[in-house]
Formats: structure tokens, C-alpha cells, sequence
RNA sequence: GGCCCCAUAGUCUAGAGGCCUAGGACGCCGGACCCUCAUUCCGGAAACAGCGGUUCGAAUCCGCUUGGGGCUACCA
């Protein structure tokens, strides 16, 4: 039985990094009918950051990464919540202390940091010098009342390898780690020892989880030996870093979920992209959903090399979302875009119709929103090298106000009969059908780029467009084009 | 500093000794199409970090060097 876990400390947002080790999670339980764990990982409290917890969740939800336990859906595994695991934790650390696999230390930060600066002195790696570790219980006795950590007798001798299922034998000498600490003097477990105790008691039995661990699994690993725990299988997959090869943070822009979301990223493109971090698919096709994900998913193609986001890719895949994903899912998405902006869809025409038009324009549901705006908003001003291009051509003001005219006339408002309104029109003065198209688009517009003119017109309507034609024309004539930007 | 991991184009990657004159994707450049833009379609430039081995043969195996990253807390 497959049981993995993703264990978020609820320290900030939801990372890209953090999402993606949730999805190669999430897509390995699915892959082996297993059972995803949510874990939050919240036993140093300072580092506490109310509603969090809640975010990181909601974060992964937005995704399509769902649980099967967790704090909120509960599970035969609970607590789900280091916090509430604590009479757990001092079990298996009396039963540690018992068994002399653990021992109390009494030094004082103070002594610890002034070690540190006379081994950092002597060119020595910073370790544990080891003073209380031969105290006795008895001595423990003497010092009744004294602040106290619990730190783990490591084996002086030997190694301890992880068997990575992604980097293979990794092999650490026990000489370069040192007694490390299990419990802090206030009482609460500390991340290597409540990892492997949570690891084991949730009975995970794939810990899939950032390279950034793997330094730590062999401390893990001695604590679960310690306590006679079997071992879970590891997998270390490779960090995400930022265009620069450093570890990404928020001064490399948009490093959370919900900044995405808030550029307009769709979760499915985000999904999809992140998937191609570090793990490829068995076909030369790189989108995919997540259930096809769920279907090809293995370990052995996940790549041991860190990757750098792309922003590029990111917004050309979800480009490719916005044209293949259905209308109305599109719809629903670009509302609250449209909404921030003030842009009321009630008053013009069917959304589904302007954002069929305009969806294959745009690569974020931010430009798709800008994109669609003039349907609903008559144009203030017109794009200055529009103007340049279409407005200052002899007879211009007059060739609009002859194309209101005819189009005032037209019984059936479509593509078809305003494309034969626009030849026969041409046709009469004597001009190519696109001088009538362009200067048309930046009348009604007030843009040079767009949808194809009968398309735009069809949806847009006849008095809207007869109206914006006249206006353009008029202020054409009157030499007082206004200028946008 | 010590320990650990990693190394194919600007970026994401395929590649598990001969199938590689190294494949795909984004981006970039050029072209076709078109009422503009975008889409789409064609075409192009662009990589096996370096040096030594092993082998009949190395992007693939080994070593060293270089480079990048991680860990080294009473953080996770």
C-alpha cells in the first residue's frame, strides 16, 4: 500500500517549488491507487504565520493536488497537525532517553555558540562537542530545574546510507554528523526527529520530498534505527530555482501560486507546466491533464538536475489553455479579471461570444481581459499609430461616415452580409477593402490589432457599431482625433 | 571551510555504449497564410562544461578539474 505525504510548514504561501513536490506526490499515490497525506509541519511556532495553513490548502486545492488525509478531512493517521502530535513525540523521546539512545544536554547557547566560534576559528566544521554526552542520570538528578535539549547519541563509527529511489546510494560517514538536537529545552520536537516519528507512525511509505532534504534523511534514518523503525523509501526530487540558479525567493517576482493566479495563469497551465519541471512524459507531447499525468507518472523519469522556471513557457502554455479549454471554463476564469477592471459585461454583448473571439489573442487572462474591454466600452481615445496610419488618409472621415450609412441599412447583421456591404462599398469608391477594414477597426476599437472586422462587428452589434463609426468619423472631420496613450 | 547532490542549446527536456551528421518544447530569426494582430503551418540559428581514461566504438561507464546547488540551528 502506497502512503505518501506532502508536509508543508505553514510559514508563508504556497511555493511553486512546495506545489510541485505536492503534484509529483499527489501523481505517484494516484498512480499506485495510494493514499496522499497532508501533514503540516507547524512545531516551531515562532515561525507561525496565521492563515497559512489555510492558504498552502486552499493553494493546492486551486490546483487539482487533493488529500485523502489531512487536518481538515481528518484520517485513521491524526493528528494531522505537528502541534497536536506532542504526547506522541514525548513518548517516543522518553523511550529514546530509556534507552540511552538519547541523551539530556545542559549547554547553554551562549557555550554552544562560543563553541562553534573557536571550531570556526580552527578551520573545523561547526559539530556538537559532545560535553554532556556522557552525563549519567544521575547527573541528569543533580541538575533537576536546569533547562535541558534531548540530542541523539550518534554512532561515532560507520556510516549511514539512503537508498534514494531517484539518486541511488547516497552514503554519509557519521563522523561529519554530530549529536543533533531531538527536543529544544522548551519542549518541542524538533523537524528531524518529529519527521521521523510522523513518517513512521502515518505508516508513509514513500517520502517524496525537495533535494534540500536529502542532507537531512540520514539524520532521520538514525533516529527511526534508533527507535526501531523500518524505513520508508526516499525519493529526493530536484529543486526549482530562479532564473538566476539561486534558491528562489520573493525577490525573484512571482514565486507563489497565487501570484500566478493573479496574473491570469490558469491553474490547469500551471499545473501542466510545473509537471514539466523536472519529470517528462513517456510521449513527445507536452500538454497533458492531469489524469493522463496520473497514468504515466514514475519515479525513474523524474529528472536529478534543478530546474529554472520559465516565465516564457509558462505563458505560452497557458495560452495554449485558453484556446483549448471549453468557452465556458474560460468564461468563468477571465470574470474576476473583468471585474477588477470595471468592466461591466451585463450592458454588452454574450461573453461567451467577445471571449470566443478573443481568447486566441491572448496569453493571460489579464490581457485576455484588456483584449476584450472595447466590446463593452465604447474607445476615449485612438492608438496614436493608428491614427498615424489610417486616420490621416484624404476623405477618411468621409469614406466612415458612407460605411454608417450603408451599414444603418443592413437588414441582416453578420459576418457574411457586412463582408458583402464592406466589397460593394469598396467597390464604389474605388478602394481595396482593407482601407475601409482598418480605419473601420480603429473607429470602433480605437485599436490597429484585433479580431477579424466582420467577426468583431457581428458580436459587437449594429447600433453599437454604427454609432462608434459616426463618432469616429465626426471627430475625424473636425480635425480633433483624441490620442490614446 | 566540511559533507552531499548535480552537469545535453538562453530555458525545460529525450537520450540508460553503436539506432546521434544528438530528438522534442518554449524563446529567438526568416517565410507562408490573412483585413491587422494572434493562431496555424513551413524553414533556420543554437547544446553533450573541460581534460584524462575504459572500449573496436562514448552524450551515455570511471577518474580528476571546473561550475552550479543543497545541508552544516534549541528552522523546516
Amino acid at each position: 500500500m502506497v502512503r505518501v505525504r506532502y508536509a508543508p510548514s505553514p510559514t508563508g504561501t504556497l511555493h511553486i517549488g512546495g506545489a510541485r513536490t505536492a503534484l509529483f506526490n499527489f501523481l505517484f499515490a494516484r498512480h499506485h491507487q495510494g493514499t496522499m497525506v497532508l501533514r503540516v509541519e507547524d512545531t516551531d511556532q515562532a515561525r507561525l504565520i496565521p492563515g497559512s495553513e489555510a492558504a498552502m490548502m486552499e493553494g493546492l486545492r486551486s490546483l487539482g493536488i487533493v488529500w485523502d488525509e489531512g487536518p481538515d478531512v481528518g484520517g485513521a493517521y491524526g493528528p494531522y497537525r505537528q502541534s497536536e502530535r506532542r504526547d506522541l513525540y514525548r513518548r517516543y523521546l522518553s523511550q529514546l532517553e530509556a534507552s540511552g539512545r538519547a541523551y539530556r544536554c545542559y549547554c547553554t547557547p551562549a557555550e554552544l555558540e562560543a563553541d562553534r566560534q573557536r571550531q570556526r576559528a580552527q578551520g573545523l566544521p561547526p559539530r556538537y562537542v559532545g560535553r554532556c554526552r556522557s552525563l549519567t542520570p544521575a547527573d541528569w538528578a543533580e541538575r533537576e530545574g536546569l533547562p535541558y535539549v534531548l540530542r541523539l547519541k550518534v554512532p561515532s563509527q560507520g556510516r549511514t546510507v539512503v537508498q534514494d529511489l531517484i539518486r541511488g546510494a547516497v552514503e554519509f560517514e557519521h563522523a561529519v554528523l554530530d549529536d543533533f538536537v531531538l527536543c529544544k529545552s522548551d519542549g518541542t520536537p524538533v523537524y528531524n526527529f518529529a519527521a521521523a516519528v510522523d513518517d513512521y507512525t502515518m505508516a508513509i511509505s514513500h517520502v517524496i520530498r525537495g533535494e534540500e532534504h536529502l542532507s537531512n534523511t540520514p539524520k532521520q534514518i538514525l533516529v527511526s534505527q534508533a527507535l526501531e523503525f523500518p524505513l520508508p523509501a526516499y525519493a529526493h526530487v530536484p529543486m526549482i530555482l530562479a532564473p538566476d540558479r539561486s534558491k528562489l525567493s520573493k525577490r525573484h517576482g512571482a514565486t507563489s501560486v497565487e501570484e500566478y493566479r493573479a496574473q491570469g495563469i490558469l491553474p490547469e497551465a500551471l499545473v501542466n507546466y510545473l509537471l514539466l519541471l523536472g519529470w517528462s512524459p513517456p510521449e513527445e507531447r507536452e500538454i497533458m491533464s492531469l489524469a493522463e499525468a496520473i497514468g504515466w507518472f514514475d519515479l525513474a523519469r523524474v529528472q536529478k538536475t534543478a530546474a529554472i522556471y520559465d516565465l516564457k513557457k509558462l505563458e505560452w502554455m497557458n495560452g495554449q489553455y485558453l484556446r483549448l479549454l471549453p468557452i465556458e471554463r474560460v468564461v468563468d476564469a477571465v470574470r474576476p479579471f473583468l471585474d477588477a477592471r470595471g468592466i461591466a459585461v451585463q450592458a454588452g454583448p454574450p461573453l461567451d461570444q467577445v471571449v470566443a473571439l478573443t481568447r486566441e489573442r491572448a496569453r493571460t487572462l489579464v490581457e485576455l481581459a484588456e483584449n476584450l474591454r472595447f466590446f463593452y466600452e465604447p474607445p476615449q481615445a485612438y492608438e496614436a499609430k493608428g491614427v498615424a496610419k489610417y486616420f490621416e488618409e484624404p476623405a477618411v472621415g468621409e469614406r466612415l461616415e458612407r460605411v454608417a450609412a450603408a451599414l444603418e441599412l443592413l437588414a441582416t447583421w453578420d459576418h457574411d452580409a457586412l463582408a458583402q456591404t464592406f466589397d460593394r462599398l469598396a467597390e464604389e469608391l474605388g478602394l481595396k477593402r482593407a482601407q475601409l477594414i482598418h480605419p473601420v477597426r480603429l473607429a470602433v476599437t480605437g485599436r490597429t490589432v484585433g479580431p477579424g472586422l466582420f467577426e468583431l462587428l457581428a458580436v459587437l452589434g449594429p447600433g453599437e457599431t454604427v454609432h462608434r463609426v459616426r463618432r469616429a468619423a465626426e471627430a475625424v472631420l473636425a480635425g480633433a482625433v483624441p490620442i490614446a496613450d
